[in-house]
DNA sequence: TCTCTATATTACTTTATAGTTATTTATGAT
DNA sequence: ATCATAAATAACTATAAAGTAATATAGAGA
């Protein structure tokens, strides 16, 4: 038998559709800017709503509706306190997974920008020596 | 004076609103079910176009939008080959995420699974119990 | 050149979702 | 009970994207 972590890592071969689509799903309630503020809001401490929606500055409708999202799918937990609605960070794992993606992205950045360097070099090289002026 | 990756791991406040797009925009590529097991085809080895059309048993118009959109996202490289277009990855880093991603979902199947077994044997105590059949 | 084949692209339809405004629900205070 | 406040929801608009069918493009071979 299987375990279900061997299931969902190795059987590489035909994955199941619905384990498929509940991947997709995980990755699409981090697909938008306003939910990573929102989780990037909740490191370290809960929040309600209100604070939310002014350290956002957006509407409080909006936050809602984004808060629903991110509880449905289990990233963060809602508790009542009086009338206000305080949510905090279910799943901390989501954070490597952010910073995993920075990292990365700051690793093609990095390409990038050393790229454009040596497209440079090459540029100020090809505008100082005169003889590669002919063409 | 900051690298780039101390930008974008641990400037925690006031996140740059581009850099957001740009890490949700990394997610929302991660998030189509298709184009998942077309990253998930590529593990190993370069496909053509019509090879990725056979195994995900799919059009070839859609196989070819979503290899554009993880192309252009900087996931594959496409290599011409006569008339055939050959895709690679070009960031097996995704791959870590996709693995990180099917970890952690593991783990929360596993919860739920221990959790619908607790209630499970609460249920059958409960069933075998006259006491508490009373209400 | 003409044709076949592989891939890309376009135009289109359908569906999903972000954001807004207005309204509802629920709690606490007077 | 009434009022005020916080949050959730509903109805709506606008936009984006997935999938399809048809067409365009481009290379290989006769």
């Amino acid at each position: 038998m299987h375990s279900p972590s061997n299931i969902l890592r190795h059987n590489v071969k035909q994955l199941d559709d619905r384990v498929l689509a509940y991947v997709a799903d995980y990755f699409q309630a981090l697909s938008e800017p306003l939910r990573l503020k929102i989780l990037n809001e909740l490191r370290g401490s809960a929040r309600n709503v209100n604070d939310l929606t002014t350290r956002l500055s957006c509407s409080q409708a909006n936050v809602s509706k984004h808060l629903g999202v991110l509880a449905r799918r289990g990233f963060v937990v809602r508790e009542a306190q009086g009338t206000a609605a305080y949510y905090r960070i279910a799943d901390a794992a989501v954070y490597e997974l952010c910073d995993l993606v920075c990292g990365q992205i700051a690793d093609r950045l990095r390409d990038e920008v050393a790229a454009l360097k040596s497209l440079d070099g090459a540029a100020e090289r090809r505008r100082t020596s005169p003889a590669s002026r002919a063409r």
